[in-house]
DNA sequence: TTCGGGAGCTATACCGGTTTATCAAACCCT
DNA sequence: AGGGTTTGATAAACCGGTATAGCTCCCGAA
């Protein structure tokens, strides 16, 4: 017989329906010598749910979503999606919910799929990421009344569920460790400014700068590629008062960096020192291998897809999840000032 | 009123909701002039179907899966899944079919998601990557009755569909590009020898040396990783009589070489030309920028869509495919030898 | 002895679509 | 005009589960 229903399963142990439904399910409502038979019976049939009839059902799918809204070619170089959705997956597994994943080009679309997703039925939640400065998203899902974590930011009033690290200190980190090596002109190649997690970057290298006795702290802003990323190191190195550290938002920008240092003859760590923010293989295949903040991407992700199932059994309460801090990875291409 | 049902439209209509199911599903049944006004009314009160009530009763689930059988580490660097997976998607949002994303690690795991997605009914069918010799794969989804298309090798006397390139082709290509240049001995740094198109290349390669007059042509395999690129060239350029050029089956591999060529005072591309199979940013950061082979993957990924669409709604016919021929774009990587 | 109440189970409605059997009206042809 | 086919629609079954009302025992308390 191919792929046997309940009613079959009822039937081969002599019961109702509600039987075994209430049997597979571990509620209440038959007897445990007769729990153990239909168990059995199940197994000895491989039975499995029928995802369609289930969601239909208890108006459940067990599928959560995730949408990236990123132009496809910045996205395959960065490992960090790559191991948050490992991580994601991970943490849905023990519940056997599975994962839908879409990548769109702009944060408009991401909302439609929102919309989408939510009146098809769908998912019973989503993750967000790259949150925002007033992040539409947050309105939109509010309304849709879906279910959804943040990665990588406070919900902020909108109270998402939120997991997070902390990236002020994190920058701090970096720049404490650079002005201890006795760098005074430090500049920052970070990300796009309506990225949160870009402001508080910005924002932590701008409150520590007069602290440490930086000369100059500039954060430049950039679209994250490595176009940007490279043509903001040339305009940096070209002035007079050239900086003596750099530190970039992403991996991929610190590597372009480093290729236009290279260039221009300006030796790393000699007379530049490079940090990047985001570790990954490609920091490590450099020449010299570039010092970079760590973050444990997979754990983020499966701590997202776990808060995500609490929020989706109790839409009440709001979590808010911290993660480990990142760590930064020293390797050769920082070095004190000449 | 919350998410209307096909219930409510066929009320408001004053027609069946049988009526209602015909005119939304474009067949025949209802009358020119009816269908317009249930369309009508459906706009305008938002109607969307219900996924999984519809997956039960049609059977079909709007959703394809793709498993990536890949330890995480190896994913996130190479822009090839990213590219493809964009590619996809975009094969099928068109019929706004959606898309599960599951990354395993291993062989056996990825043919156990196959048999619960197939009892669960959670998908319509699946894409494969990555196709091993005698892959064991390919008779699981038969057994299973589960449309599939074969990304990036044809699906062999099991006769599923397929979508690929000509790997023989293009590495021949590789080869016979720097014969031109002169080179005499040059050696390949492939992948793992599991992988089909692993063979297909070191054959290419095996069968061109005499031809072109090679002095030697080793094929030399690898896992993939950049520390095992690393030691293959360490070796290789240790070597009495070292090849004046090097084919890396894949753009990390190949980064990772050029990083040992430097370190051992072997100028690219005075010395040693360098050629990467598979392109991306990472070839173009580089200093020098590598010479690579370039496919469309997300042309890639989205023909395979298109492809499994087919399948799905007729699995008797195998498609199978090829692709544009992968491009060699020249860098700065190559050049003749000393 | 009767009644209340819980445990254990059945029967059945229900979720929101699709599909099929059925049927009335219209149309078509001699 | 009568019989056959086509068209446009309906009602009801169905997909495979879950949820719930209700029924039957059985036990203990009044």
């Amino acid at each position: 017989m191919a792929r046997p229903t309940i009613a079959d399963i009822a039937q081969r142990a002599g019961v109702s329906k509600g039987a075994v439904s209430f049997a597979l399910n571990g509620r209440p409502g038959v007897s445990e010598a007769t729990r153990e038979r239909i168990l059995r019976i199940a197994e000895q049939m491989a039975w499995r749910p029928h995802s369609a009839a289930r969601a239909l059902g208890a108006s459940r799918v067990d599928s959560v979503g995730m949408v990236i809204a990123r132009p496809a070619r910045t996205l395959g170089v960065e490992p960090f999606f790559a191991h948050l959705l490992s991580g994601v997956q991970s943490g849905l597994s023990a519940e056997s919910i599975s994962l839908q994943l879409l990548i769109v080009e702009d944060t408009e679309t991401e909302v439609e799929v929102y919309k989408r997703w939510t009146s098809e039925h769908r998912v019973d939640g989503v993750i967000l990421v790259d949150l925002t400065v007033r992040d539409p998203r947050i309105d939109a899902l509010k309304e849709l009344e879906l279910p959804a974590v943040v990665i990588g930011g406070r919900g902020g009033k909108g109270q998402l569920a939120s997991v997070w690290a902390d990236d002020r200190d994190a920058m701090l980190t970096i720049v404490e460790y650079l002005a201890a090596l006795g760098h005074r002109r430090i500049a920052h190649v970070a990300g796009t400014p309506i990225f949160q997690h870009t402001q508080r970057r910005i924002r932590a290298v701008r409150d520590a700068a007069p602290r440490l006795g930086l000369v100059d702290a500039p954060s430049l802003t950039t679209d994250f590629s490595d176009a940007e990323g490279a043509a903001t190191t040339r305009r940096l190195l070209a002035q007079a008062d050239r900086p003596t550290a750099i530190v970039y938002d992403s991996d991929v920008m610190a590597v372009a960096g480093l290729g236009v240092a290279m260039e221009m003859g300006v030796s790393v760590p000699g007379d530049l020192s490079i940090v990047a923010f985001d570790d990954s293989i490609l920091t490590q295949l450099m020449h010299p291998a570039l010092t970079a903040m760590s973050r444990d991407t997979f754990d983020f992700g499966r701590q997202a897809a776990e808060v995500l199932l609490e929020v989706i059994a109790n839409p009440e309460v709001p979590v808010n999840r911290r993660t480990a801090d990142p760590v930064l990875t020293v390797r050769e291409s920082t070095a004190p000032p000449a």
